[in-house]
DNA sequence: GAGTGGTCTAGACCACGAC
DNA sequence: TCGTGGTCTAGACCACTCC
């Protein structure tokens, strides 16, 4: 990393230093390397340090960058690849693998803007469970699971299992289990699903070990069963280290296009 | 908006000011409306200009503000919900509605890390076709349709019409609509998408009328036809203005959920 | 020319991790 | 205790839009 001076030119200082910083972790810098200081570089570039900060923060944005307070700025490792579309990746109970991990259970009359979305009368009962998703030993989504005790009215009860069969107080996770349970044997013929740019609340945040409004995918999927909704799931993933996959079932998987693919067109 | 003052929390004053602001937009002001200005609010709630800014980078982030220089700060609209799923949305052809505006072509032997993402030989010759998807009056996105030559080859020829057809030189817009209408005659069996969060390069900010580094949702999207990679196109959509949605067709298209539903949990 | 958001500066102090 | 990134300040000047 040269100590390049800034050429006069139109687009801002920032800009500019993020593409020369983004040319020396490519060719310079491996993942999990630490990059000199930000004091360091902005006396290096001969610019604030506010400036230098806000070409850190596009590149730490882009994924390309981490940084951690009191240890450093550190090249990231490229995105993982998160599959979101198939059915077993939300649904409970598809799964082979433990993807999703229930941590919380709250069961509470709908707000007017949750009971719309549900299409259900503000007030009715809904069960929201919350989960987060693990992948490669990192937390890299949270979701809130909301189901309308409508939804779940229509199913069999089933046996209770373990404390809660012998009458002790359920825990609110063990409750948000057997909400999922029941689940299981709801039948989805549909979902449907979006995507869009958020950023982490203060709860979301804590989960996903980031700071407050950190910028997050926010995927949206309404499952349908009987032609109506039967649940709605609001997950954030981490953006700077989650690349979303929607596969369809049954097609050839080709290779990962390499993150900086698009630049090179 | 009130002159609300900061009481002390452990919390950075920048994400207490989001919060503030955010309850303001929703209760006290509607879709377009100009907020004060950054001088006045930065004033008003007692803090340095900077750090107001930092607020309101949030909010424009989240698609809640839109900020035009020479203007002054807006209240957004709801993003707009784009289809992306469906095979029709993005292969030449299959769309009834023109969503996608052919802009450029440029033809050149693909580059080392096009060519691995492509799985073809590097130095093959590759048509590229940049297109904009216009969505309610406004470009909401660009993409790099990437064809590999030897997809095409295994395509029979089609009659060229207008100038091309008179031996005229062609425009290379001209020739991005020749390599489009030989692609609607090639079969695709299958479609691998994924989504991350990127910012917006030089060229593709201009297309969007968005300054360079305006986060951007690159979906990527792999045809396959025969069993082979038969294109790559690599799109950039608004971040601020644009939720992707992924329908299923032939299901149950349920309500879309409000932009602001996962704050009501 | 007046008013707006966009960029940039040169400092300060704080929270956190390693030693 | 030291070095790191995170937050915040109080200014300055520029680019753009409108009148």
């Amino acid at each position: 990393m040269g100590t390049a001076q800034l050429t006069a030119v139109p687009e801002p200082k920032y800009w500019h230093l993020r593409t020369v910083l983004l040319r020396a972790i490519d060719s310079e810098f491996s993942t999990g390397q630490v990059i000199p200081n930000e004091r360091e570089l902005a006396a290096r570039f001969g610019v604030a340090r506010a400036t230098l900060r806000q070409a850190l923060d596009q590149l730490e944005m882009e994924g390309r960058l981490v940084r951690r307070r009191g240890i450093g700025t550190l090249v990231a490792a490229p995105r993982v690849g998160v599959p979101v579309s198939r059915r077993e990746e939300g649904w409970p109970g598809g799964s082979r693998e433990q993807v999703w991990q229930t941590v919380d259970c709250v069961i509470a009359p709908a707000t007017e803007q949750l009971a719309k979305a549900l299409g259900v009368p503000a007030g009715e009962t809904v069960y929201t469970v919350r989960r987060v998703r693990v992948a490669q030993g990192q937390t890299v989504a949270t979701e809130s699971l909301h189901v309308p005790d409508s939804a779940l009215a229509r199913l069999p009860a089933i046996r209770l299992s373990g404390a809660a069969a012998e009458g002790e107080e359920p825990g609110r996770e063990e409750q948000g289990r057997t909400v999922l349970r029941r689940l299981e044997r709801l039948t989805v013929d549909g979902e449907s699903r979006s995507v869009e740019l958020g950023v982490a609340e203060a709860d979301e945040a804590q989960l996903l070990q980031r700071p407050p409004g950190t910028p997050v995918l926010v995927v949206t999927t309404q499952y349908a069963s009987g032609g109506r909704l039967a649940a709605l799931a609001v997950a954030t993933y981490r953006a700077d280290t989650c690349r979303l996959t929607f596969g369809e079932t049954g097609l050839v998987e080709v290779t990962p296009v390499a993150a900086s693919a698009r630049t090179a067109s």
